[in-house]
DNA sequence: ATAAACTTTCAAAATTTATTGAAAGTTTTA
DNA sequence: TAAAACTTTCAATAAATTTTGAAAGTTTAT
């Protein structure tokens, strides 16, 4: 396989893998060639690399920046503006997990909070209700609460989780 | 807050949240209702409390079916198919994250593998996309196994994983 | 102050994804 | 075997999401 055969690749599995991590597929496709960038680049060669429109171009670079995953690079001498992503994988991992954390995550908890913690009128049906959306809203703050925790370690998190829960 | 409007809220608060978990409106609100039903539930009764179509009903359940989370309940004297879904959070889980690992996060690292094992023509731009590509192999590798590993171990696996990471 | 260089916005268009419903298929009953 | 009860399939349609591109907005240089 060769160099732009595999860049290619990589993009486009990067990009339709956006769902995964909760973003779309130009935006996906942005970090990734940023990611394997070996400089930062302007919004006219994005453009260009992944032949999409300015507009999609400046939308989804705004996204990126609200994320935290994109910075804008201000290279002397030049008028436009140049674009980087954060190059740690893990620190990108954390990022992304945070964010979802707070966007999606917590929300869902409150509501499922709120849900089950309705009257209990003694119906059977309500029971039910009360019963698997506290069950839900247990599991669902547990696992934000791990991942969040995971993700805090500042070192080789990963491997040292791995090594705690192998024992 | 009543039974219809907590009802309610649940269904579709769980399927907007769809998405999150790597499925589509319908289908996770299917899953919704079964969640909180008292007893299983036929085609006829899911079109009618979710006013969709039967034949969106008709796939949607398979899918559920495909994913291990619903099951088709045979009821003696009955002549119509009733259906019901995994109650247990935890087990839930567990099939969720076993699926996405199959369906999605293994077909990628594949792809991050083969990527990142291209020749390297000594220019730096190659060197670069082998390296991230790399990193990125060795991060969703690693996320993978923990995630089988934490979802392996049969009883109060969030807690006990807490546990371990908290010490 | 003004023109050039560049970025953002947003309504319209294109694309993708989900949904419908009726015809075809299957199973059960009689 | 035939008809009734039920389920699946799939082409057409609808809905949601993404993308475009040109006008409006900003910033910088002269």
């Amino acid at each position: 396989m060769e160099y732009q055969e595999a860049k290619d690749k990589f993009i486009n599995t990067w990009g339709s893998l956006g769902t995964l991590w909760g973003i779309n597929k130009a935006m996906a496709q942005i970090q990734a060639l940023l990611f394997i960038s070996t400089k930062p680049l302007s919004m006219e060669e994005i453009m260009e690399e992944l032949q999409i429109s300015r507009g999609n171009t400046s939308m989804n670079l705004r996204q990126l920046m609200d994320w935290g995953i994109v910075t804008k690079e201000l290279i002397p001498g030049e008028r436009k503006d140049f674009f980087t992503t954060e190059k740690d994988v893990e620190e990108l991992a954390r990022i992304v997990a945070k964010e979802r954390s707070r966007r999606e995550i917590k929300p869902v908890i409150k509501v499922l909070s709120d849900v089950s913690s309705i009257k209990d009128d003694g119906t059977e049906k309500t029971k039910e209700l009360i019963k698997q959306t506290k069950a839900l809203k247990e599991l669902t703050d547990n696992l934000d609460v791990l991942m969040n925790k995971l993700v805090d370690q500042k070192q080789n998190w990963i491997t040292k989780s791995l090594l705690k829960l192998i024992k």
